[in-house]
RNA sequence: GUGGAUGUAGCUCAGUCGGUUAGAGCGCCAGGUUGUGGCCCUGGAGGUCGCGGGUUCGAAUCCCGUCAUUCACCCCA
């Protein structure tokens, strides 16, 4: 990274050039009509709010709020956090404005950036964008199929094969009390086997202890009494219909017992969207991806002062999702009536420069897309930079198309040129395209 | 927060054992063609060698620190 200028951008940011920017904005387009076509309705809350309420919802003992926050204290003495996740600002603003009094369920979806102040490692920013989605008022198990359904479909109009979601359930507040007392209970007793990381999360969260990638751990937690061997007989019963569900509409996952999930609020239905490219040969060392993860989390608004009322949603993060399409060699798809072709008015000599502009001025009232030279170059200087810019035309007007009234038309694929009245050019390039 | 690798032109990279004006390809600009793009030819611009300190007669090169990137952890999207 060259750095000439005395400024560089905040580690873990990224600047998106115009090229890159594109592929955003037709991701984002069909994120957009991905979330309409299923109904849900667009929600966007401040990039920042009250520290407290991540704290409150993440909880204490998480990483986020234990290491990761972006939090300052601003003139008037509050405390905010710029938000590192999305669901419990939409929490709040469900509470906030109401909604709990609108018709249930409430399905929302939101795009952003969130913030964490994590170490920047691949697909991993201290500044990232998540889609996100979130049901509220709907503790049916169907309400569960349908967020994992929106990823799934999502993965499925970008052409992203070999996705598959990794699938627990952590309990409920009745049941999980006693899922953590066997665990505690089996890890206590072995606990000299257990890695220094480890000893330390049984003692916070001992549930953590699945993420461990330490062999003896690893061996341990084979035996270890898994969530859903103690899941209530409610729980149970959703657990079992979401797998149903999964499985009537075709959707391919695994049930991964030792899935745990960092954020406190969650209950139930914890899942993880994962990417792993079949071929395991050049770069097999590369990780498998998590694109998005959720859960169910029926606590959360009770949590901040609301009435009981479930939710379920998801995380997706987008620079993740951009990379691993852009890895399978795709492209999100164009958005109808996005292309327009671009047309370079050529005009020569400064007394035609106004020209020039009047005329990129009526080809965009027609929709296309037009530009004209702004450095007074030669007429080959500018063919080329049409060239460049991928134009399809090339309109000039010179001394002698202006004596005459007409413009020289040059398609630039063909070659071909020829001259058309100044009034009639909109009209000849219109019956082209 | 931990460990490894890497920082030379806009981009991808050379640069020998420490040696004098730091190079290439691509890209950019101009000319070859005073009104015709792509291909070709010629020329040009562009560098605090990431930054700071140290060793040395002399540092892109060796040492220390620092910042950034990257990979693996922690954790997550």
């Amino acid at each position: 990274m060259a750095s000439t200028p005395g400024f560089k951008r905040p580690r873990g940011t990224q600047d998106i050039l115009p090229e890159e920017a594109e592929r955003w904005r037709r991701l984002e387009a069909l994120v957009h009509r991905h979330s309409a076509a299923f109904g849900y309705g667009e929600i966007r809350t401040p990039v920042f709010e009250e520290s407290e309420l991540f704290i409150r919802t993440a909880g204490a003992s998480s990483d986020i709020v234990r290491k990761e926050m972006y939090t300052f204290r601003d003139h008037g003495g509050r405390l905010l956090t710029l938000r590192p996740e999305g669901t419990a600002g939409v929490g709040r603003a469900y509470l906030e404005n109401g909604l709990a009094s609108a018709p249930q369920p409430v399905k929302l979806w939101y795009l952003g950036p969130m913030f964490r102040y994590d170490r920047p490692q691949a697909g991993r920013y201290r500044q990232h964008t998540q889609y996100g989605i979130e049901i509220f008022g709907a503790s049916s198990p169907l309400a569960d199929v349908e967020v994992i359904l929106v990823a799934h479909d999502l993965f499925e109009r970008l052409g992203l094969t070999d996705v598959v979601v990794h699938l627990n359930d952590i309990g409920c507040p009745r049941c999980r009390p006693a899922y953590r007392e066997a665990l505690v209970g089996y890890l206590v007793s072995r606990v000299d086997r257990l890695c220094a990381d480890c000893r330390e999360r049984l003692a916070r969260n001992p549930l953590r202890i699945f993420d461990c990638k330490d062999e003896d751990c690893r061996g341990l937690l084979e035996e270890a009494p898994l969530s859903v061997e103690y899941l209530c007989p409610e729980c149970r019963a959703h657990h079992e219909r979401v797998e149903e569900g999964l499985t009537a509409l075709g959707i391919p996952f695994v049930e991964d017992p030792r899935l745990v999930r960092g954020l406190d609020y969650y209950t139930r239905t914890v899942f993880e969207t994962v990417h792993q490219p079949r071929d395991t040969g050049t770069d097999a060392g590369r990780a498998e991806r998590v694109l998005c993860g959720g859960g169910r989390y029926d606590g959360l608004i009770e949590e901040l002062g609301g009435p009981p009322t479930p939710g379920v949603g998801f995380g997706m993060g987008l620079e993740r999702l951009l990379a691993t399409v852009a890895e399978q060699g795709l492209e999100p798809p164009q958005a109808v009536g996005e292309n327009r072709a671009l047309v370079f008015v050529v005009s020569l000599g400064t007394s035609l420069a106004a020209e020039g502009f009047r005329l990129a001025r009526a080809l965009r009232r027609a929709g296309f897309a037009a530009v004209n030279d702004l450095l007074e170059r030669s007429l080959r200087a500018q063919l080329k930079a049409a060239d460049r810019a991928g134009a399809r035309w090339a309109l000039i007007v010179g001394e002698e198309e202006a004596a005459r009234g007409v413009v020289t038309v040059r398609d630039l694929r063909s070659g071909r040129q020829d001259e058309v009245p100044t009034g009639d050019v909109v009209e000849v390039l219109l019956r082209e395209v």
